[in-house]
RNA sequence: GGGCGAAUAGCUCAGCGGGAGAGCACUUCCCUUACAAGGAAGGGGUCACAGGUUCGAAUCCUGUUUCGCCCACCA
């Protein structure tokens, strides 16, 4: 930190500036929205974070976005609204608190469920206080007065009128069905909560004997496949297929259930596969989905062997009641042997379901549940997305979307728990009426039999039950009138992870249109996950996850924003590497330093003041404006099509590629007054406005950065994030970027001579130039550049130079030569290069030796044989650029 | 069993109908008063494979292979 310029460090310090400038912004008000006539609203409801724990860095991820997009369109003059929240997250909350108690010593039970609430409650105040620091750090512009919680009395009635009215339109009913259990939590689960792992098992062939003794052919019984013959205990029936002719004139004949002793009938049902096992199945209503459906077909009754904590029930008989479901399994499969049944057992691999909570084994339960029918409710909710006005981005997951829908069942939406929203329906304890009222309008006595005994249903809903009215809810609704939902609804874009799509994206649709008859977005942007290094997934398990905060901490928020935004696209994964940090860090410095060195010239600099006229512009002014506004309306094209990555790909390039390996450096002599005062008044100019155009386009990516030196250049207005979002000032200029563009390629060419030759840096001479037409006129008008930036002494045209020249061809026509005569000494250079070239002859016949050592090509793996092919071909590719040079010195 | 994605320079990835690119890594030179977290020059790729459409294909179509993911009630 020797040298500063305008009294700035060389190296950008983030955690000098970002607090102080989102403090700066936060009190201005700038985060808040105001819709106003005339400007036109932006809205994006954020995806409300768990209040279970931390962000991690998918959530970095996913808010950055938002914060781009909400950023961006602030500045084009939106009245953009970020609206910020939480979500209670039921299960996954009601789990980590429950882990706490544990560490007491304690449980929930133990502790009642009024005095746990409230511990879930205080760990919410801690963990939401968290997040919402987290996404301050981040730098997320969002609206905190508006902040929101899923459970928020607001929203709980929004929920409250949201099952009201789907129960009185008949879409929410009650009922005994087969549901996913999970016996460690002890609550049901939605399908989408359960996850299907392959499992080794084994597939038990079983013997259910006739009763009436065997048929005249000799057969005993019918053999029955499965993969779990504990739920035996609980058959009601065997299946075959109607078509299956091994057993049709089976169908109606009574067999014995083994260990039970219940007869019980063979039915014919087309569910049933012939090809699988025996081909005939035996049927449990009770612990089987299928099973529990075809039950139904045949009036079968339900045996419930398996109770809800996993244990056999008494009805599963005095030998098993009481044990585990799978030691259950042994037990059963041991007395069956025992008594000969057991005709065959294979290896058998299957999917089983388990807790996507705790990963315990889900066991179908039958069980009194609520359920949304999905029927009704998914035909628009298709429609919308097949239409186009809720679009997804990219598109493939329409798709997936739409099969999702196609196929989805019945919603089971409550839980066991105490955690969440109460299910606002009461039933009668003595005439067993169910009452189903907004919590205001509950009746004190039972409407059927007038009875005082109405008794609260004592489970909550499904979590996502409230998220899904999350767009809408936050807004004001079920109040139709609220200015928030009036003004921001349809929100415009929703930013989400692909594993949520059927969670969240589809139930919030089918939501919004039942309730507020309009969709709830227009688009979904849909983003990737942030893989480890190695391309897993971050875990806890593994331990492989980064933390955003430490990112921040080490680099700053605009560098893990720019890291995390560029060189990926929506929906794709991508990979985690710090290096990857350090390459947006360095570009922040880039930045950082461009504009400590055009603060040093632009001092007492007023942009009003000194506007060149269009005939004051030099070729290099005219080129980069025309570039700037390229760049402006390319980077605003990729934005609105929500490729961000592109976008900042774009002016990453522009900035650092253009601006500062180009631009800066044409600048540099003119601003020191080189070329005169004219000169030096345009390049001021045109250097402060590309400069504070580039802060402004940057600004969505990289607030905190580009605030500080915004403020720090002659600017307007209070803020760069209350700037307006540049748009192009009528400056391209295809002739001008043209000519520049044989300039930059006259420049490279020269450069390249001086290297392959070896001129010493300080070693000047003439270029020759033979060019013709437009091409001599753009070498002309950029003479003064190309002998600065290539270190050439003149451009000499129309001759031919002297001996020994070297010759570069520049854009098919023109033709520079430098003679070698004076720049360098012919006779050391070529000795020098004899030199290099005898050692590359070399180790090219060391290599090439190696390659033909059959030991070699054995023993050593291949890739180490393979880095030496790619070395032999590089040295024989060396040494045949340096005969080349040598001719070219002889010539 | 369906569906989707990926396969491009040593690594990580953009590009998706006319130029094969970026960052990192590698080689050479340069501490030139914005930046060595930098500058200049350079090496490195039959864009997985096979067909097809086209004047032209990394890019579109068909098929194949290898990874990865999602969905699905096969007991």
């Amino acid at each position: 930190m020797a040298r500063t310029e305008q009294g700035l460090p060389p190296v950008y310090d983030p955690a000098r500036v970002e607090t102080k400038w989102y403090a700066y912004w936060e009190e201005s008000g700038f985060f808040r929205a105001e819709a106003e006539p005339g400007r036109e609203p932006f809205c994006i409801v954020i995806p409300p974070p768990n209040v279970t724990g931390n962000l991690h860095i998918g959530h970095a991820l996913n808010n950055t976005i938002q914060d781009i997009l909400i950023r961006w369109r602030r500045m084009q003059g939106r009245a953009a609204l970020w609206l910020p929240g939480t979500d209670h997250a039921g299960i996954a909350t009601q789990a980590v608190v429950e882990k706490e108690l544990a560490k007491e010593g304690l449980t929930r039970q133990q502790l009642g469920r009024e005095r746990f609430l409230e511990r879930v409650w205080a760990w919410k105040e801690r963990y939401e206080a968290n997040i919402i620091g987290q996404l301050k750090r981040l730098g997320c512009s969002c609206d905190w007065t508006r902040t929101r919680f899923t459970m928020d009395p607001g929203l709980s009635r929004a929920v409250e009128e949201v099952f009201v009215r789907y129960y009185e339109k008949g879409l929410i009913y009650r009922g005994d069905y087969i549901v996913n259990w999970c016996p460690r939590c002890e609550t049901a689960i939605s399908d989408l909560e359960v996850n299907h792992e392959p499992a080794e098992g084994k597939l038990w062939h079983i013997l259910y004997p006739f009763v009436d003794g065997p048929l005249p052919d000799g057969r005993r019984g019918v053999v029955v496949a499965t993969t779990r013959p504990e739920t035996m205990l609980g058959d009601t029936a065997v299946a075959v297929h109607p078509d299956d002719d091994r057993y049709r004139d089976l169908v109606g004949r009574t067999v014995r259930l083994p260990l039970v002793g219940r007869e019980i009938p063979i039915v014919a049902d087309a569910f049933v596969d012939p090809s699988f096992g025996t081909g005939a199945v035996k049927v449990t209503p009770a612990h089987d989905p299928d099973d529990f459906e075809c039950g139904r077909r045949h009036g079968l009754p339900l045996v419930q062997v398996i109770g809800q904590d996993g244990r056999m029930t008494a009805a599963a008989g005095p030998a098993y009641a009481g044990l585990d479901r799978f030691a259950a399994r042994a037990a059963v499969v041991r007395d069956l042997e025992a008594q000969g049944l057991l005709v065959g057992v294979e290896e058998h691999t299957h999917a089983v379901g388990r807790c996507d909570r705790c990963d315990t084994v889900v066991e179908p339960l039958v069980s009194r549940q609520w359920f949304v029918r999905m029927g009704p409710l998914a035909g628009p909710a298709m429609e919308v997305v097949r239409q186009g006005l809720v679009r997804f981005v990219p598109e493939r997951f329409t798709k997936i979307y739409l099969n999702w829908l196609e196929n989805v069942r019945d919603w089971c939406i409550s839980r066991q728990l105490w955690w969440g929203h109460r299910i606002p329906a009461w039933e009668c304890r003595d005439c067993g009426e169910t009452v189903v009222a907004r919590e205001r309008e509950a009746p004190a006595n039972c409407p059927r039999c007038g009875g005082a005994r109405l008794e609260r249903d004592p489970d909550v809903l499904d979590t996502w039950f409230s998220s899904a009215l999350w767009p809408f809810s936050t807004l004001g609704w079920p109040d139709e009138d609220a200015p928030d939902l009036r003004d921001f609804y349809p929100t415009d874009v929703l930013v989400t992870g692909y594993d949520i799509i059927f969670f969240w994206v589809a139930r919030m649709i089918f939501s919004a249109l039942e309730f507020t008859g309009r969709i709830p977005f227009r688009h979904v942007l849909v983003t990737g996950l942030v893989r480890d290094h190695l391309g897993r997934k971050m875990s806890k398990s593994l331990g492989n996850g980064v933390d955003p905060l430490e990112v921040i901490e080490k680099y700053g928020a605009d560098t893990l924003r720019f890291t995390l935004v560029t060189g990926n696209t929506p929906g794709n994964d991508q990979r985690f590497h710090w290096e990857k940090v350090e390459g947006a860090r360095n570009f922040c410095n880039k930045i950082w330093n461009a504009a400590r060195f055009a603060l040093g010239h632009l001092e007492g600099f007023d942009p009003a003041g000194e506007a060149p006229g269009p005939e004051e512009l030099e070729l290099a002014d005219r080129w980069i404006l025309s570039r700037l506004d390229a760049v402006t309306a390319e980077a605003t094209g990729a934005l609105e099509r929500f490729e961000l990555g592109e976008a900042a790909r774009l002016l990453y390039d522009f900035f650092w590629g253009e601006v500062c390996d180009w631009y800066l450096e044409i600048v540099k002599p003119r601003l020191a007054g080189a070329d005169g005062e004219a000169s030096r008044r345009a390049a001021r100019h045109t250097l402060w406005t590309v400069l504070e155009t580039s802060l402004r386009l940057l600004h969505p990516f990289l607030p905190f950065l580009t605030e500080e030196v915004w403020q720090r250049l002659p600017h307007r207005g209070p803020s760069v994030m209350v700037a307006p979002w540049p748009v192009p000032q009528g400056r391209r200029d295809p002739e001008a970027e043209a000519r520049m563009g044989l300039v930059m390629e006259a420049v490279r060419a020269l450069r390249n001579l001086r290297a392959e030759m070896n001129v010493p840096p300080g070693r000047k001479a003439p270029a020759y130039v033979r060019a013709a037409g437009r091409d001599l006129e753009a070498l002309r008008e950029g003479e003064r550049y190309v002998c600065r930036l290539a270190h050439v002494e003149e451009l000499r045209f129309g001759e031919d130079g002297a001996a020994g020249k070297v010759v570069a061809a520049v854009a098919g026509a023109a033709e520079l030569r430098l003679p070698l005569a004076g720049l360098v000494d012919v006779e050391r250079e070529a000795a020098r290069l004899r030199r290099e070239l005898e050692e590359a002859r070399a180790e090219l016949a060391r290599a090439r030796g190696k390659l033909a050592n059959e030991g070699f090509l054995r023993g050593a793996p291949p890739e180490v044989v393979d880095k030496e092919r790619r070395k032999a071909e590089e040295l024989a590719a060396r040494a045949e650029r340096l005969e080349a040079r040598l001719n070219e010195l002889a010539g």
